[in-house]
DNA sequence: CTTGTATATATCAGTCAGATATATATCTTC
DNA sequence: GAAGATATATATCTGACTGATATATACAAG
């Protein structure tokens, strides 16, 4: 009899990017788990999340693994704050990993699914999707072009040049999306036009 | 002393956007997990994912809920192979989700979280990952444009009307990628003949 | 005759999101 | 000035979802 092999012998290690993301943001100074959600929400909400629910134990595995170490100040009244640093180690798995080729993520667009199901549904219920979806670009795309001509200012370019390259990303990516929509609706109205004359 | 109230009383379901998937593609007549999978990659896998990881117990669990019902034709040799159907109650599921307004999921691009820690690397290695993704998209775009003509043709238009959309739809983001590409390729390639010229 | 691909279902480990819990300080609004 | 919302801060749990793996067979290519 073969003895069963080890489940999960030694494939490729599943890669958590929460793990990284972290270790990247740490190589800009201590933070708190706390710092860190909030640096995510109001930095680069645009491209990434952290849930705060993943933050703590990936962390706490950080600290096992010692690629952070973690400082403790009394919290005075509040929970004791808990800074995490990144040390040398973790330095040298952010720099492998920011080496390593972008792994793709398959995508799950909600809004392209519910158009894809179109057919099941009165063509005025998809139009009225697609206009929030758009108005929600439209908004997008101003908050994130005001966001781009302040990190483009001269006092702040060579800071913020990488972060202003997420953000362009970004920009181009909601007006297509834009784009899109008005496609889709002059022809959904042309659709409700032949529908309603026959 | 006041009971504590139960865990997750009462708040917003959470909401397995793979049940609707399957509930919308089962609308289309009868399939079996595996024929669920292969349309998915085959037709959607533009902007749209399923596991089969999780496509089975999905699949399990409305039938419970009896949103769906199964017959079993024995495999010959092979596995039995399940079909699943939808039931009047399966579409009324369907139809009331289709209404609801779509939830916009956060987003994670590994790409830009890379880019955004560019900082940390020479940019030659930013680059690099850039030239790797312009290339997909490159791909991308002529496999989805060739799909879109073929969809676009008089005999199948009518038909393909909504699958047509989504693949316009993954065709302007992904133009929108490649443009962004170029012009990130332009500014390192200027970043890096000034850091050579110092 | 072995390797790869297709058919077909099923389970498991691990990633991750979102809700909830706890406890306090501060700011805002009637 | 009380009530209520918002910010600080950590922690846990359920459930969604991915990707790898397991099992078994058939058929084609080399």
């Amino acid at each position: 009899m073969i003895p069963a092999p080890p489940r999960r012998a030694n494939s490729r290690e599943k890669a958590s990017r929460t793990q990284y993301a972290i270790l990247g943001l740490l190589a800009g100074g201590p933070r708190s788990g706390y710092d860190i959600k909030k640096e995510v929400a109001e930095r680069i909400s645009h491209f990434w999340n952290e849930s705060l629910g993943h933050l703590y134990p990936v962390l706490s595995r950080l600290l096992k693994g010692g690629l952070v170490t973690r400082t403790s100040e009394p919290g005075d009244g509040r929970p004791t704050r808990h800074l995490y640093a990144i040390t040398d180690e973790g330095r040298q798995q952010l720099d492998s990993w920011l080496r390593e080729p972008v792994v793709a993520t398959p995508p799950r667009l909600e809004i392209l699914l519910k158009t894809y199901f179109g057919a099941h549904l009165e063509p005025a219920v998809l139009t009225a999707h697609i206009e929030t979806y758009r108005a929600e670009r439209a908004r997008q795309i101003a908050m994130l072009e005001s966001v781009h001509a302040m990190l483009s200012e001269a006092a702040t370019a060579e800071d913020a040049r990488y972060l202003r390259l997420t953000v362009r990303a970004r920009v181009l990516a909601a007006r297509a999306a834009l784009a899109w929509c008005d496609e889709v609706l002059t022809e959904q109205r042309d659709l409700i036009r032949e529908q309603t004359s026959e």
